[in-house]
DNA sequence: TATAAACTAGGTCAAGCGACCTAATGCTTA
DNA sequence: TAAGCATTAGGTCGCTTGACCTAGTTTATA
């Protein structure tokens, strides 16, 4: 996933926007050669620019990462947000199976979107402004959970359990998913089957 | 963590085992500065060598860092099964919830081990040697777990269940577990709550 | 039109990088 | 002792990096 499409980039060097369609590129660089083989050089050389150029919309290679994390985590928030008010709150079973699908899939392959959180995980390990924002996005993320978490007759308590396990089995997926033979539909009866005992509890 | 102690690693210099005093130094400066700001020079200072000296022993950087990974991950392996043998095989319930403690705690915290392998999972993303000694390390975690876990009456799929679980939420809390503020603890009996259930579907 | 702000091109700089090379040690074994 | 191998120091090479600078052009506004 790129959080613009082509489109968007287009329109955004039309309006004159160019700090996004630096962004975007960048972001498709950092996918492509990881925080390591991304250099202000190699943005200017993939959005048609001078180094100098570049460096007139983000001053240093950290702040155009940091923006780039602010903006990927954004929309990441925006998914989450989406899928609610288009399959509503409610959590019947098969919407949990749904949901949880809609996480799985994200981390089931190698795709574009785990590329960009394995590079920034490793970044916020050494950067504190990163840190942050990585923990910013998790807390959004439980927070859009937990608003719209409505499984019948499930305490508070239960919804934050919920909500919680939810982010960390999505991640987990993310890494250990495609290692392992295991198929993930297995994994996600485990934890549909799990949610009811949660329920029942 | 670091897989040798002073005393090994001091040791190892005076068997003459220089290959194993380089790597130690090398994880360590991994550690603290991450891949990008890992270079053979950097190691060379640190181990007090000269940078043809670290030359000679690994001949380019990415042979370094394959074998640091290669030792890196036997030795987690190692971990899990002395876990085994010290505390057995049959989990109790309490059992479970030491095995399950064992895991989070790796994770908990951003202790070196987590930041290792942050670093490592970023670097598969582009590296198809270290993208496979990564798969290969958590198809080991299963196996060791599916042959120690003798969850009493429990059958071979949900044994199988609990073993990929187990490594998806571990990988998972050492993502978000510190991110959040819900206590790891109710997560945990969240899990061996759920194992119950496997175990009696 | 005049003026300021946004934007762009081209170049320099010191620093650091991985890879490579050679000569000179120490150490072991025959 | 002699030969051979393991080990070390010191240095060079071409290349890339992020940061910085300056002069010029376009665009918007008054």
């Amino acid at each position: 996933m790129t959080f613009e499409n082509e489109n968007q980039v287009a329109a955004s060097w039309k309006t004159g926007d160019k700090s996004q369609f630096v962004m975007a590129h960048a972001l498709d660089l950092l996918t492509e050669v990881g925080y390591p083989g991304l250099t202000m050089r190699g943005i200017a050389d993939r959005c048609g620019m001078s180094l100098s150029n570049v460096q007139y919309y983000y001053t240093s290679k950290e702040e155009l990462v940091t923006q780039i994390a602010d903006k990927y985590f954004g929309e990441c928030g925006q998914i989450l947000s989406d899928h609610f008010k288009e399959n509503g709150a409610v959590l019947t079973r098969d919407a949990l199976r749904d949901l949880v699908a809609l996480f799985l899939d994200h981390g089931r392959e190698m795709n574009d979107m785990c590329r960009v959180f394995r590079e920034l995980w490793a970044i916020g390990t050494r950067n504190q402004k990163i840190a942050t924002l990585i923990d910013d996005h998790y807390e959004r993320l439980g927070q859009i959970l937990r608003e719209n978490i409505k499984y019948p007759s499930a305490d508070s308590e239960a919804v934050e359990r919920i909500a919680y396990m939810l982010l960390v089995i999505s991640e987990g997926f993310s890494i250990i998913g495609h290692s392992q033979m295991m198929d993930y539909q297995k994994s996600l009866e485990f934890f549909t089957d799990n949610l009811e005992c949660v329920n029942n509890s």
